[in-house]
DNA sequence: TCCACTAGGTACCGTACGGTACGGTTCTTG
DNA sequence: CAAGAACCGTACCGTACGGTACCTAGTGGA
């Protein structure tokens, strides 16, 4: 493993402009747009520098990868002490989030390039895409967890368990169909929402489970 | 729409025996591997019969769609009455059977192919796998949630949200990690019983609520 | 002024694909 | 048995890709 702490694996400014023209050619046109040639050709450098800096064009793709991933950031929560209300917020804020993320353009072009690769190059891409993209947002999620259950608003055995629970509860197979090419929801907030209120009555330590049923309609 | 009721849209037998070779080749080597060459070598047919039977390789696509279509029949629920335990044994059923078909290698296969076409074909081979694929499922999935509130045995406002609040807690993210690359689940049925107690917490009738959260630990 | 270095532009190569054409072979049908 | 369709095997065509080689234009340091 190599340290992925700082920020060493970050390209010269030129090499970010190239990969930034990369993804969009991605995203305009998925896998068969992104041509060595075409990439080039849009970014007005040449075939053989794309090959001096990126090596081959797995290196590539798996740079566009890292590249995408150094411009998200997480945001950390801040140390207010959590209440009820508060960790209502925040769940309902990281859900809105995660569908954000995971219904942008690029994070859909990356992920449908790295299924499409998956069958043949041992899903190299799938864990670097996992390892980069959603480790983050998954701590970011898990620390929440635990900060509830510390404060006695949570009630469950393992935290990953919960967290997939509220994952599953947010995305549902929403993340397959977009993937599939079906435009996403109308609103984001409302599927927020639905999803923490019904997690909270699974794992919340108060009984709000009362009204989160009445919460079921459009879709 | 048309009549999807007969079989009509089969194909012969000499024609299922080279999809079915497809299909093959489509698991073992991904999109790549799938060649109109290949498949005319695999399946010791020649190439100016695929392009009669098929069309053109999008044609092929679609057929291999319709073809493992017609191979999953969804099973009918028997017509006797429901009970509580009745309904929850049929859930966790249909929760099984739903992680082991998306688990499936061809189901894998031919949603990464869908996924990977989704950006140049404008999410045609993705319809039809949607529609092929999972309306029956749902559907049969759809027709449990109503007999169990017609039975009293269920509360909700929609059936279709319940249904795919049903789906989060039983998939999760697991689908779009098989597609990645991941392996799947050790312990399918353990996952199907998490998944229906909770959902049973959140809409069944009576109070089963409090031993679901008992069930928290391995994933 | 010269020189080493970086990077853009372009031509090129081998390969492999989708799709077509054609001769030979097997199977159906009257 | 004979005519015709269906089909197999293979050769072929145009194209486009990934990757390499070569040449040119700047640029900064001594």
């Amino acid at each position: 493993m190599i340290s992925d702490a700082g920020q060493m694996p970050e390209f010269t400014p030129r090499q970010n402009e190239v990969l930034e023209q990369a993804l969009r050619l991605l995203v305009e046109g998925g896998d068969k747009a992104l041509t060595t040639s075409g990439l080039a050709r849009a970014a007005n450098c040449s075939k053989e520098s794309l090959y001096k800096w990126f090596g081959d064009r797995d290196g590539l793709l798996a740079a566009m990868i890292a590249h995408q991933a150094s411009k998200v950031r997480t945001f950390e929560r801040g140390k207010e002490r959590l209440t009820a209300e508060n960790l209502r917020e925040h769940l309902e804020t990281f859900a809105r989030d995660l569908l954000e993320v995971l219904s942008g353009d690029i994070s859909l072009a990356l992920n449908r390039l790295a299924i499409g690769q998956s069958s043949r190059d041992g899903s190299k891409l799938g864990k670097l895409l996992v390892e980069h993209g959603r480790r983050q947002i998954d701590r970011r999620a898990i620390a929440l967890m635990n900060a509830g259950k510390r404060e006695g608003l949570l009630r469950f055995d393992d935290a990953d368990d919960a967290y997939h629970t509220l994952y599953g509860l947010v995305v549902s197979d929403l993340h397959v169909r977009m993937l599939l090419g079906e435009p996403g929801l109308k609103d984001n907030a409302r599927q927020a929402e639905r999803a923490v209120s019904a997690f909270l009555s699974l794992h919340g330590a108060r009984q709000e489970s009362g009204e989160a049923l009445r919460f079921s309609s459009g879709r």
